[in-house]
DNA sequence: TTTATTTACGAAACCGGTTTCGTGCCCCGT
DNA sequence: ACGGGGCACGAAACCGGTTTCGTAAATAAA
């Protein structure tokens, strides 16, 4: 078996006690020693039982990720920023996929009370308003962090962009160029991160004296092809949208396979903004204008927050929350 | 404090072993005692504690998946794969990063002989040839199953497509499609995926009597702005190339960026042909031609076959080899 | 009726670090 | 010479499930 600390102790004729304050390098042992026994555990390859320690000292270095999706240019940016703090810190990080499924969402956070992870970073699924398990495991003390889509009854510490703004942006964006029937592609009704966006669609269309028309704010789903088919269909309208804004980066690439398929030229027949932080949207045919999160660093931001509330029961990390600027990045597909 | 299973004993006037017992539901407990106990563990929210068992056991329930970086088509879906039968197997995923750094990855393997994870899901990075700590791993008898970029000096499980075989499609159909000089993007010299697609390159260049010219072979780094330079270095020789096969994804897009501020015509001027999953492949300016490999389902079957190695020593899939089909689908960026 | 066997449960060791609480011993001040 | 104080280390409890082993009672087999 793995070599351990009371073999250690026995062969350096030693306490298990001593050992172990020696590894730790407590005070009150001697220098002379601690080089003994770092020495032999050296020797032997002494690797310390993780799940011992654990069990004592209630810490695991695991935080848990829990986001909808990876396949996400956003989310995918955010766990890069995510993973490089937690590298730093030493922390490890644990990965959860929710799909946008609440239920899946629910037992994944049910199972942080077994203690595996010492933290949460979570950026929650549009839920049917269901968030007495994220409260729950509030409740527990269990420290958790928020990052661009939170979860509004709750004060936790949050990172975010505004989302209200992004919307209101892009819409007027729309507007400039001329659009005047702009349909707002969202995703689930209950999410706050959307209906800001959507708000904040409302708003602008309400400044420039255009009607809110609620045809052409749509629901798609977290299923491609669902939201596939429900994209066409505004479109074979007769009076189709000559605007759209993607509330989150799937849908607007949707639209461009809509819009591919039925031979509907970007941005001549229709201009598409979209929620996004692809690195090749430049790329695309046409590139595509985004509102863009700074993913990466609010990765970063809400794993320091962690961290910071982790170590030392910072109480001002506890419940701070943090705006982000989002940038509107104009490109071929408004123009 | 939370409430443990001596609480529930002492409230119940049993033994700790005999909760213990019944709440695995073990046969030496009666039916009528199982209940009680059950019914009092639900009433007080009893929740066991993970590292208590997991010192006992030897077993944590989580599985590491170790990867150069997220951000990539086919490691985005290759972790839904993995993910999705993680979560049906009731495993936790934990998630690290590379960055193609081989110091990197061998300061991460090295942590998981603490038994943080009970199995590994890798696909290295371009290592100096240096597998030592990818030996010593297995060594250690924690179950490994490579996936996409294997260790070939190893005889662990692994799940993986016929590079060369894709690197040979590639390059013939730029052959086909007219192609003279074409460039081989690779990324490390030291990594058996890639040189198995230049080999396949070269091949294919034999077979259709064209010399293998060096200099269009290029070695590219982890560093998009140093491969973007070197890239359009090659662009910029008087002999540039007049078609392009990108060794991974990234490459792929860089070459677009490149010929875009080159205002080279992609595929007028020049062929690209990338290896890469992207669902929004035909989406680009030009849609891409891809080496698509079936990167959700390699994951689902790497993450199968570790489990299955995890659960009963299953000898047969420590060391099994698993080659899936990668398919040509032919876009614009080549006709 | 006597001897196996099974059933249901308890006592205690165990996993491997961590932490508390001593306890000798040496040095210092008075 | 004596009390106070730090220093270096040891014994043992502890964290909270798990597992082995033992045993009394009940049932079955001989």
């Amino acid at each position: 078996m793995s070599v351990t600390i009371r073999k250690i102790a026995t062969d350096l004729n030693l306490a298990v006690s001593t050992v172990s304050k020696a590894l730790r390098d407590s005070h009150e042992i001697s220098a002379e020693t601690k080089k003994r026994v770092f020495a032999y555990a050296e020797q032997m390859d002494y690797i310390p039982n993780l799940y011992a320690s654990s069990l004592k000292r209630k810490k695991t270095g695991n935080i848990a990720v829990v986001l909808p999706e990876v396949a996400d240019s956003f989310f995918s940016l955010a766990i890069n920023g995510i993973e490089s703090v937690a590298q730093e810190k030493g922390y490890h990080v644990m990965i959860y996929l929710t799909h946008e499924n609440p239920d899946k969402e629910e037992s994944i956070l049910r199972d942080f009370r077994s203690g595996r992870v010492d933290g949460v970073l979570i950026s929650v699924s549009g839920g049917a308003g269901a968030d007495s398990h994220i409260h729950d495991l509030c409740a527990r003390r269990i420290p958790m962090v928020f990052f661009d889509r939170a979860c509004e009854s709750i004060g936790a510490a949050k990172v975010l962009t505004d989302d209200f703004e992004g919307g209101y942006k892009a819409t007027t964006h729309l507007i400039e160029k001329g659009c005047r029937r702009i349909s707002f592609l969202a995703l689930s009704e209950t999410l706050a991160i959307i209906s800001h966006r959507q708000h904040g669609y409302e708003e602008a269309l309400r400044h420039d004296g255009i009607p809110v028309d609620k045809n052409l704010i749509v629901n798609c789903t977290n299923d491609e092809r669902e939201s596939y088919a429900i994209i066409k269909k505004i479109f074979l309208d007769e009076n189709r949208p000559d605007g759209v804004v993607g509330s989150v980066e799937k849908l607007a690439t949707l639209t461009y396979s809509v819009c591919r398929d039925l031979n509907l030229h970007v941005p001549r027949d229709v201009k598409v903004i979209g929620f996004s932080s692809l690195s090749i949207a430049a790329l695309l045919n046409p590139s595509l204008t985004t509102i863009t999160q700074p993913a990466f660093e609010m990765g970063r931001a809400a794993a320091t927050l962690l961290f910071s509330s982790l170590e030392r029961n910072n109480q001002d990390a506890q419940c701070r929350t943090i705006v982000m600027p989002s940038v509107l990045i104009e490109r071929d597909s408004t123009r």
